[in-house]
DNA sequence: GTCGATGTTATCAA
DNA sequence: TTTGATAACATCGA
């Protein structure tokens, strides 16, 4: 399941591989992951260079020559593929860039979650799709997190995933996040205090780094673009872990079910307190 | 062969 | 305003 990490991975991997590529020609089977009508998505791709590559929460942006954008999201199993060489398309392949000098940059998505969309861009005003979503979880300051979340009323997991407070982080980060700042997943935001967000803002960017430096976390079927697989997995200390041993305390790892996910947590590390007493 | 789990976002209801 | 449920979709495993 792409999340920041593996989005991140992603981008400079096609800065690596697409950067500055034109575009020869477009393949595509029309289904909902496509946002634009075929015929106008080939006319307005075809000759465009590449000219830049961001990544915006979980989005994947790609600027071209003219003032046109792709943004690109890989929902749950989508997937972008680097290839040098003439593949047939499969059964869960979508979309296809060819560039002038024959490789391809394919999009497979076997739920079809995801979104390819060719958008119009100005330097003044935010896109549609981007407008919403909160700040950047590695740009913010610990100051800014603490006053962004203080004003929250739900539960802490369910916020962390909400992407209009906090851009990029999915269920699986929530867990490890929440795991090392030693935070249950259902404690109200407003009970946490000052100082445990502090704590969690140093957590988020703590895992969220290690996550990028590990290239990911391959669960299921999360691959770059090079088709490689990622590495955090292996060191995941709360996902996907129920019933095994807490690598800090030996407690069996718990899974409740919250906003119709599992969340996996030590129910001894991670005890509801809700507000300790402020010092200052 | 059926059913539940997987987890993202848009949309709609409360 | 905010929260919660549901649908979209395909595969895997019990």
């Amino acid at each position: 399941m792409p999340e920041l990490p593996e989005v991140e991975t992603i981008a400079r991997g096609l800065r690596k591989t697409i950067l500055g590529k034109k575009i020869k020609s477009i393949k595509l089977s029309p289904c909902r992951i496509l946002q634009n009508s075929t015929v106008c998505l080939s006319n307005k791709l075809n000759r465009q260079k590449i000219t830049q590559v961001k990544r915006r929460g979980k989005n994947i942006i790609l600027h071209l020559s003219g003032d046109d954008v792709i943004i690109i999201h890989l929902g749950m199993t989508g997937q972008l593929l680097f290839l040098t060489n003439k593949t047939p398309f499969g059964k869960h392949d979508h979309i296809e860039l060819r560039f002038s000098d024959n490789t391809f940059l394919r999009f497979s998505d076997i739920r079809k979650f995801g979104k390819f969309k060719l958008a119009k861009f100005s330097p003044q005003k935010k896109l549609d799709d981007l407008r919403e979503l909160g700040p950047e979880p590695l740009e913010i300051t610990k100051d800014a997190f603490i006053r962004l979340l203080q004003k929250r009323k739900g539960k802490i997991k369910t916020t962390l995933l909400n992407q209009r407070v906090i851009a990029g982080i999915g269920n699986i980060y929530a867990d490890e996040t929440l795991f090392e700042a030693k935070i249950h997943p259902e404690e109200k935001v407003c009970d946490l205090g000052p100082s445990r967000l502090g704590k969690l803002h140093q957590a988020v960017r703590k895992i969220l780094k290690k996550a990028i430096q590990a290239g990911g976390s391959s669960v299921d079927d999360y691959l770059n673009l090079e088709g490689i697989k990622g590495f955090f997995q292996l060191q995941h200390k709360a996902y996907g872990r129920e019933g095994k041993p807490c690598t800090r305390c030996n407690t069996k790892i718990e899974r409740i079910v919250l906003s119709q996910r599992s969340s996996y947590f030590c129910p001894k590390c991670q005890k509801s307190r809700g507000s300790p007493p402020e010092t200052d």
